[in-house]
RNA sequence: CGGUGAGUGGCGCAGCUUGGUAGCGCACCUGGUUUGGGUCCAGGGGGUCGUAGGUUCGAAUCCUAUCUCACCGACCA
């Protein structure tokens, strides 16, 4: 390619609304554009590496035994509302009519449409397992997109769906599956983690998400220092620190004027933080005699929303109660609330169980307990672990302490089980010739956010350093003042001729620009190695060449360049 | 949805307080100059000042409404 037949669209000034590097980076390298908010186009040099991440990822599901196909984006609504997920969804479905007022839905994910194909085309337990994906657009109606193309609303996604017959099977496809998501990461050089995850509203029990670690990830991965246990904080278990044990100490009612918080409090008191406990008041599960529960954390801890709505007792989604209501019911407002003599169920996390002589609120406006004891003084509770880890915390495997790291999730697998092919009665007849529904995986892969996520994680003041294995040209050709100079353009010309006929992805680049210009762009956009075609190193019969991430230069013969920069890669 | 801030040429911004010919830098076009790290000079094109309404002789500027965008939070395969 010759940029004088390219959009190069490279700008010098970063656009106000971009806040993370990636998106400031894949705005002045000219490789998206903002159309509206979440939705982007991809621009010749965007597009050339968002291709060569989906040939990886295909390549990579081709080898594990995947077979691509393509769904509509366009789904009928009939689908979502047999699946249960027309209502389960939310605001996130774009939901659309057509000319006849039917319901339709742009796809944010295709599990509906897939168990939909499969039931009518496959009937027998020996066409299984059958392990199909697609590269497509999806759609989702993010509250709030962005950070460009990290959280768009419009993006490209891997998504793959498989089908078994039993759980062993899916098991097997799932670690297969498991197995070619570190293929494709480590193919295109990422720095990443497996962990454990929530299957959150897709359902199903087992499941790993893949991040990308990176500073400006949004979530927190919890990994252990000494095994490779990872698991993303929102679900890693948080081990009971410490043994419970009875205390000594005599249950004192002390006066707490003001002290509404637990630093208050602990500070009134002359207390560790690790001696108090607090009490968080939620809504009960609809179905649960109670309107309330209380959920009891370690002082210094904090509640993990999503262990504690997984609980029978409490409401899923969490909803924390209002004061008013808690007055009412317990006669005590926020700040003095604590577990003796409650009269509503407790959970206690497995931390604050491990706490013996504690204070805690007395259920009485302005008044501590101090010496509290467990099993002398509350009697009737549930243990749970319903804490967010910290770092320092003990890994639940029993090997070393964890660590807390930011991450950048790519791609998350699933054994989803039963649940669609049970909702959309998709099942085979076995060898016994007994009717059974499927077990079913699915596997994604963000595309587009791969290519934002390699950018967080690979680039430098001047700009983009692209791996090779996803960069938009391998090499770019230099020229200076070849509008001048026949020599530098007879050579530059046989050059990309050379270049392009051994198949390498190469740019030329051609303006008429100053040097300068030329190097600042070149970098910017984050081509691995340049070569700078020269009067002065010509007299040599010499060439540079230069590598963007290490800034290493070379002089090299003339005749032996196509030789060299072919084994480069 | 709550909080904060912003909408003026493709990008970055000034002008608004105190109403009176819409400006600067980058980018773009022409000519010259320069040429191994974003040269310099001269000339030039491009903007219903987010939108609608109001006040006024006169509105980018004051008032009202509304839309959009960004950031923080809530939310989130």
């Amino acid at each position: 390619m010759r940029t004088s037949q390219y959009l190069l669209a490279t700008q010098k000034e970063t656009p106000a609304e971009a806040e993370i590097i990636s998106h400031q980076l894949m705005l002045r390298a000219g490789m998206v554009r903002k159309l509206a908010s979440g939705l982007y186009s991809w621009l010749p040099t965007g597009l050339r590496v968002l291709n060569k991440v989906a040939a990886i990822v295909r390549d990579e599901m081709n080898k594990a035994g995947a077979i691509e196909i393509s769904m509509p984006v366009v789904q009928p609504g009939d689908l979502w509302v047999e699946s249960g997920r027309w209502d389960d969804y939310g605001p996130e479905l774009l939901r659309i009519k057509d000319r006849h007022n039917r319901d339709f839905v742009l796809g944010p994910t295709h599990e509906e449409v897939v168990t939909n194909l499969v039931k009518n085309e496959v009937s027998s337990y020996k066409q299984l397992p059958l392990n199909v994906y697609q590269i497509q657009t999806k759609f989702r109606d993010e509250v709030r997109p962005r950070f460009g193309i990290m959280r768009s609303r419009e993006f490209i996604m891997k998504d793959a769906y498989s089908f078994h017959i039993d759980a062993q099977s899916l098991n097997k496809t799932y670690q297969q599956m498991h197995q070619a998501y570190c293929n494709i990461f480590e193919r295109i050089g990422l720095a990443y983690r497996p962990v454990i995850a929530d299957s959150g509203s897709i359902g199903g029990a087992v499941s790993h998400e893949f991040h990308v670690l990176a500073d400006s990830g949004e979530d927190d991965i919890a990994y252990s220092d000494t095994s490779d246990y990872a698991a993303n904080v929102e679900l890693a278990e948080a081990v009971a620190l410490g043994q419970v044990k009875q205390g000594s100490a005599q249950l004192t009612l002390v006066d707490t004027p003001d002290a509404k918080t637990i630093q208050a409090v602990s500070l009134l008191l002359d207390c560790d933080v690790k001696q108090t406990v607090k009490t968080l008041i939620v809504k009960a599960d609809e179905k649960s005699e109670h309107e309330l529960v209380a959920l009891i954390l370690r002082g210094d801890h904090s509640l993990n929303t999503i262990k504690a709505e997984k609980l029978a007792h409490v409401a899923s989604p969490l909803q924390m109660a209002d004061e008013t209501a808690v007055k009412a019911k317990l006669d005590c407002g926020f700040g003095s609330l604590g577990p003796i003599e409650l009269k509503i169920p407790i959970i206690v996390d497995r931390s604050a169980e491990a706490v013996s002589d504690f204070v805690c609120g007395a259920n009485k406006e302005s008044q501590h307990f101090i010496g509290a004891n467990w099993q002398r003084d509350v009697k009737t509770y549930e243990v749970a672990d319903i804490r967010d880890v910290v770092a320092g915390d003990p890994s639940p495997d029993g090997k070393g302490k964890l660590a807390i790291t930011k991450g950048i999730e790519v791609g998350h697998i699933f054994q989803l089980g039963d649940k669609y092919s049970k909702a959309m009665n998709c099942g085979v007849l076995t060898e016994s010739g007994k009717y059974d529904l499927l077990q079913m995986g699915c596997y994604g892969v963000g595309v587009t956010r791969i290519v934002a996520a390699t950018i967080e994680q690979n680039h430098d003041k001047y700009g983009i350093i692209w791996p090779q294995s996803i960069a938009p040209f391998n090499i770019v050709i230099i020229p200076m003042n070849m509008h001048k100079s026949p020599r530098v353009e007879e050579v530059a010309e046989k050059l990309y001729k050379d270049l392009c006929d051994a198949g390498i992805d190469v740019l030329f680049d051609d303006r008429k620009e100053r040097p300068g210009v030329m190097f600042n762009d070149m970098e910017l956009i984050g081509i691995p190695y340049s070569v700078v075609i020269g009067e002065r190193n010509l007299d040599n019969h010499q060439v540079e060449i230069k590598n963007r991430k290490s800034g290493d230069k070379a002089l090299l013969e003339v005749d032996n360049l196509l030789e060299y920069i072919k084994n480069l890669g």
